[in-house]
DNA sequence: ACGGATCCATGAGTGGCTCAAGTAACCTGG
DNA sequence: CCAGGTTACTTGAGCCACTCATGGATCCGT
């Protein structure tokens, strides 16, 4: 029984992706690496930090971070405190591309504008229903 | 000006994304695969129908399909009438792989349960307005 | 100081994706 | 009818994301 809605949104979680994808190929980047970028807002994270923000592997991790400062879009340096841990930091030219990756996704903004601010409340209730957590179940 | 919106704009995404990931995985398909299957409901479809269906490259559906083959998912044969085009068609086992990942699937009906009828009317009113084409600026 | 745990890197392997080049079949004009 | 262009798909090279297994360095508790 799938209905007109979840074809609904199965177009616009693709439109989506589609759009965050282009926004980031834009500024020269995948859009994992523009994700990683998004997560050293907080800056001075370490590998295995941002491997949990992203939900991967932290060998994946040490990929993106080895592409991005082959860019010079982030730098690797050694904890002082515990000589194990990377933290990785963002550079100028890091942000720069941020921003431009964050400036380049006008899909949310472009088509939130469409909405009235009562229909953005209305979005924003449903969306989080949709988002709460599951119920657990009785251990 | 990043709103919450926006963030759970971002949160739901990821949450459907990963989730259409996780069911196909579990059924032993990439996300790519799991679609190209979904592609096949219309049997018999050309590899240049896939593509265009798909939005990606040729040589991608050429691969995309030689794998799902060597699964027995899918056959390929030469179209009677013009030997340049190779029919794809769903086999009956790539019939049950398909069903099972729609069955998997059950983020979006789950959620979707949340809702009361009236909202999910809401909602798919939401989504016509956020999903309506871009005005074409004229020529 | 030893042994286990932690953090990261490396290497191998899979897949998805793209582009460029190739091949086979079709089609059209002279 | 056949030469040349077009179309449909495949092949090959190359990049990136991702995972798993392994290894090396460092830390920490006993």
């Amino acid at each position: 029984m799938t209905g007109p809605l979840d074809q609904q949104l199965w177009d616009f979680v693709y439109a989506y992706d589609a759009a965050y994808d282009r926004a980031a190929r834009a500024v020269g980047l995948s859009a994992a690496q523009a994700c990683l970028l998004d997560a050293l807002t907080e800056d001075g994270r370490s590998m295995g930090e941002l491997a949990a923000a992203l939900l991967c592997d932290a060998s994946n991790v040490t990929q993106l971070v080895t592409r991005l400062e082959a860019g010079g879009l982030v730098t690797r340096s050694a904890d002082p405190d515990d000589r194990r841990v990377k933290r990785v930091s963002i550079t100028t030219e890091g942000r720069r591309a941020h921003r431009a990756v964050r400036r380049a996704f006008d899909f949310p903004s472009g088509r939130l504008a469409r909405l009235t601010e009562g229909e953005r409340a209305q979005l924003s209730g449903l969306l989080a229903t949709l988002l709460a957590p599951e119920a657990s179940p009785p251990s």
